[in-house]
Formats: C-alpha cells, sequence, structure tokens
DNA sequence: TATACATATGAACAGTTGTTCATATGTATA
DNA sequence: TATACATATGAACAACTGTTCATATGTATA
C-alpha cells in the first residue's frame, strides 16, 4: 500500500504520476463502489428484470409473478428475497396472499436509463421506453 | 406453453387471471430483458464500477487505471475488454499507449441514479452525486 | 385442532465470473 | 531486424449465482 502510494513499483513503468494522483483525490471508497456495484448486481439478471417489469405495471402476488414471467414460484420467491435485501420491492399481506410491488421510482429511472443505452438508435427500445414513461 | 396461456396448470390455483394477462400485454421479450440485464451485469463489479469511475475523471492508460484502483494490469486489460464489447467505453492509441475513456454519457446518468438508490437518506453519497454532477 | 394452501427456506448442483499466471501481439526505437 | 515495452489473450481455478427439489412456515377455514 505504502508502495502503490509512492508509484515505485518497478514493473510499472509508464505510470503518469499528475494523471494518478488527480484521479486518487476524487475516487470512491472500495466501500461505495461495492455499494453500487451491489445495486446492479440486484438488476443484473433477467429473472428480475421481468419480475420488476411486471411489478411497474401493478402490485402482484408471487403466484402471479410466476405466471407472468413464466418461472417457478420456487425461483421467484427466492429472486423477491433478494429484490426485498436490496429494498427494490414491498409487499403487503392479505390473508395468505403477500402482494409485491416496487418500494420506489428508482427501478423505473435506472431501466430508462439501460434502455437508452443498451438501444443506442435502435428502434425496439422505444415502446419500452414510452410505456416507462 | 399452450398450458401457460390457458392458465389452466392445476399446481397453481391462486392466479388472478386478469392481472396475469394484462401484465403480459405489456410484458417485455426475454431477448430485451436479457439485454437490459447484460447492461447491469456490466457495471456489477466493483472493479469496473471503479474503472468507470476512474475514466469519469478524464481519460487513462491501461496502466494508470490499474495503479488508480490498486489492480494488476492484466485483469484490469481483461475487464477493458467487457467495458469495451458493452460499448461502456472507447479508447485511442498514441504509440504504444492506448488510452481509454467513457463512450457516452450513460454511465454518469446510471451511476447517479444507483448512488441516489444506494444512499437513500444517507449522507456519504452526496459528494459523489455531487462529482457527477 | 386438522387441513389446505400461499409463500419461504435450505441443500445441492450446474453454470458463470473474476483473478492470476504464462504467453502472445503490436508498436517504437536502436 | 532485434529489443523493449504497453497491452491483450488464453487456460486454470476458486468463488459466486440461479434453479430445482424437498421441506418448513404461517394463515385461513372447516
Amino acid at each position: 500500500m505504502a508502495d502503490f502510494d509512492r508509484f515505485d513499483r518497478c514493473e510499472v513503468t509508464c505510470i503518469h504520476e499528475e494523471a494518478v494522483s488527480a484521479v486518487r483525490q476524487v475516487m470512491i471508497s472500495d466501500d461505495v463502489a461495492q455499494s453500487l456495484a451491489d445495486i446492479f448486481k440486484t438488476l443484473a439478471d433477467s429473472t428480475r428484470v421481468k419480475m420488476l417489469f411486471a411489478l411497474m405495471h401493478r402490485e402482484l402476488c408471487v403466484c402471479d409473478l410466476a405466471a407472468v414471467i413464466r418461472a417457478s414460484e420456487s425461483s421467484v420467491s427466492h429472486q423477491l428475497r433478494i429484490l426485498r435485501t436490496n429494498k427494490l420491492v414491498k409487499f403487503r399481506r392479505d390473508g395468505k396472499i403477500l402482494y409485491y410491488s416496487l418500494a420506489d421510482d428508482h427501478v423505473k429511472t435506472l431501466f430508462k436509463q439501460g434502455l437508452e443505452h443498451a438501444s443506442h438508435d435502435e428502434a425496439w427500445a422505444a415502446q419500452f421506453l414510452d410505456f416507462i414513461k
């Protein structure tokens, strides 16, 4: 670590010292980088993407969610736990049934940005961006 | 699949048919869900998050990038390939040195949204959101 | 209290991912 | 053309992730 700070690792000969120290000044900590990565990790699975997209439309129970995305209820339940842990969804109970819904609007915004990046100038994303609003 | 479409799987008894078919109407395709998941997957690693955050500040060569985030040059090079493939970074060559930079502003926006979700009412994200602009 | 049922949880397993180490590629300079 | 060096790539391996299957929990109703 001290070695790193002095830029004196002999294997590395091309370092632009000013550039490196300038960027280090503003660099995020490992913890923050990890938190950020964790959010994206939560969204980095097509099953969860489909679940969140469905919940964007309306609240749904576990079993409906499974039917909508054509997945097993067990799988959906496992994934819901991940979404719950990461505060992306909330739920209310009505008898035996749990109704899940989006915790807030962050997911919508993230999906919007994600689709805009994915689509570039392609047209297929237009209707979904439109739906997201 | 026909079974699914008719909602007649005997194991599933709690389906709200109207809800399920309503959401299916607007549901994204598997391909779109996968594309969206792939974008987030690209951002779902703290090494890549740090690399992108560094490149948000200024363009850097592979070796500088490695020094900034304290990772091996080989690892950084592997990760850069992933970022290149997913069109998040671009590069220019100057002699033997390759300078990498962000491909566009989508990453900034995604990080901003991600941090806002992660931070909720916590203060630690303020300076980074401020830096991102 | 017994039964049914919606959902949750745990263990197991295959598939994926990130790092390291060794080696290859491509560019500049002697 | 030979050497140095910045970067890329491939193979190998450990760590992680998502699904399935079996089982548990919790709630309503008979």
